[in-house]
DNA sequence: GCGAATTTTGCATGTCGTGCATCTTTGCAT
DNA sequence: ATGCAAAGATGCACGACATGCAAAATTCGC
C-alpha cells in the first residue's frame, strides 16, 4: 500500500483537497467554493488542484474506488447455496456496515451531497461505471468455469465489454445499485425512525417476492 | 398548446438550438462543440442560449417534459387488476413504444449520447426528478381514495414530498426506471438481434419472478 | 397605432479548465 | 553523500463557460 514518500504524499494531497473541499463546502454551501479557496486552503496551487480532479465537482463525489472491488470479491465468495440476489444483498450490506463506521467526515459528505443534487447526480453517475464491473462478476458467479469476461475482453474498450454481457446479470446489478440508492434515500428521509439494516433487508425482500402489491 | 405568437417562437428557438447542437455534436464530438457555435447555427446570441439552458450540456439532455406525465396518466388509467408492476410495464412500454417513432433526431440524440458517458450521466439524472414524480403516481394508484400526495405538500418544498413518500412507491418506480435504462442498453448494444419490446418484457418478467437464477 | 410586458442582445465580470515551460522534490545508482 | 533521471508542482496565458445588468427589439392587449 504505502509505496515511496511520492506515492504518500499523493495520497495526503488528494486527501487534504477532498477535506478542505467538503468542509468548506459544509460552512458555505457547496456552489459559493470555488477552487482558488480550495487549494489555499490544501496549501496548493489552483493548478495542482487540477492535476488531481479533472474537473471542480469531482472533488465532491464519493469515490468509492475499493468499494467496489470489495463487493466483487465477497459477492465471488459467497456461499453457492445463496440466490445471486441474496449474495449481491450480503455483499452490499457488509460493505455498507464498515462505510457506516466512517460517520465524521462520510456524515459531512452526505450533507454536501444532499444540499446540492448537481453533485449528487454526479456521484450516482460515477457509480454507473461499477454497475458495469458488477455485472461482469455476477456473470461470473453464474458460470464459475468460464473465462472471466475481464480477461477476454481487457483489451476491448468499455463498448465491446458491455455488450459481451448477458441480459440477467446487467439487470441484477442495475437493480442493487437502484436499491442501495432507495434505500439510502429512504432511510435519510425518515432518519432514526429506522435502522439502515431494516430497510435494507426490506427492500431486497421486496425485490425477491417480485415486487408485490402491498397489503392495503 | 399553440398559444400566442410569443410562446411559438420561444419552441421554435429551444427546437431549433437543441437541433443545432445535436447535428454538431454528432459531425465534431459533442465535447468539441462550443455554445457559440451553437448559438450561430441557431441563429441567436450566445446569450440568449443561456436564457433557455442554464447549462451548455443540458441543451443534450433528454427532455421529456411531457413523456412524464403520460406514463403517470396512463398509470392512473390502468385496470384495477393489474399489478402495480404490471401497470407500470404496459404505461412504460407504451410511451416507449411512441418514443421510438420520431427515429431521425432520436437516433442521433442517442449516438450523441452514447459517444458522451458525460451527457448520459446528466440525462439519466434529469430522469431521476421524474422519478419522485412517478413515486407518487404510484402511491395514489395503491390508495385511490386518499388525498393526492401532490395536491397535500404542493407547498412544501422537495425534500417534504419526499419523506412523504412510503418505500415501497419509490423503489418500484426507480426499479421500473431502471428496467427501462438496463433495457435501452442492452437493446442498444445487441442492436438489431431482438426487439426492443421483447427484451422489454423479459426484464419486467425476470422483476416480477423476483429475479431468480437463471437455467445454465 | 400605443403603452406595457416580455424577450433578445451586448458588455462586463468572474470562474472553470488546459497546454506549456520551468522549477522543485523524490527515487535510485554509484 | 552525491549526482542524475523521473515525476510532481507551479506560474502564466488563453479560451470557454456562466451570470448580472441595462438598452434595444418584439409581441400582446387595447
Amino acid at each position: 500500500m504505502g509505496d515511496g514518500l511520492r506515492e504518500r504524499k499523493k495520497r495526503a494531497t488528494r486527501a487534504a483537497l477532498t477535506e478542505a473541499a467538503v468542509r468548506l463546502a459544509a460552512e458555505h454551501g457547496a456552489e459559493k467554493v470555488t477552487v482558488e479557496a480550495i487549494s489555499a486552503a490544501a496549501g496548493v496551487s489552483v493548478r495542482t488542484f487540477f492535476n488531481y480532479f479533472d474537473t471542480r465537482d469531482d472533488v465532491f463525489v464519493l469515490t468509492g474506488a475499493e468499494t467496489g472491488a470489495h463487493v466483487r470479491r465477497a459477492l465471488l465468495a459467497a456461499p453457492a447455496a445463496l440466490s445471486p440476489l441474496e449474495a449481491l444483498r450480503d455483499a452490499l450490506a457488509a460493505e455498507l456496515a464498515e462505510a457506516e463506521q466512517q460517520h465524521e467526515l462520510w456524515r459531512l459528505h452526505g450533507e454536501v451531497l444532499r444540499a446540492a443534487p448537481h453533485l449528487l447526480v454526479r456521484t450516482i453517475g460515477a457509480h454507473l461505471a461499477d454497475e458495469t464491473e458488477l455485472a461482469e462478476a455476477v456473470a461470473e458467479r453464474l458460470r464459475p468455469g468460464a473465462v472471466p469476461l475481464a480477461a477476454a475482453a481487457s483489451a476491448a474498450c468499455d463498448e465491446e465489454r458491455r455488450k459481451a454481457l448477458e441480459l440477467y446479470p446487467r439487470l441484477l446489478a442495475a437493480v442493487a445499485v437502484t436499491a442501495v440508492r432507495v434505500s439510502l434515500d429512504h432511510w435519510c428521509a425518515r432518519q432514526e425512525e429506522r435502522a439502515f439494516s431494516d430497510v435494507f433487508q426490506d427492500v431486497f425482500t421486496l425485490l425477491a417476492t417480485g415486487l408485490p402489491a402491498p397489503p392495503a
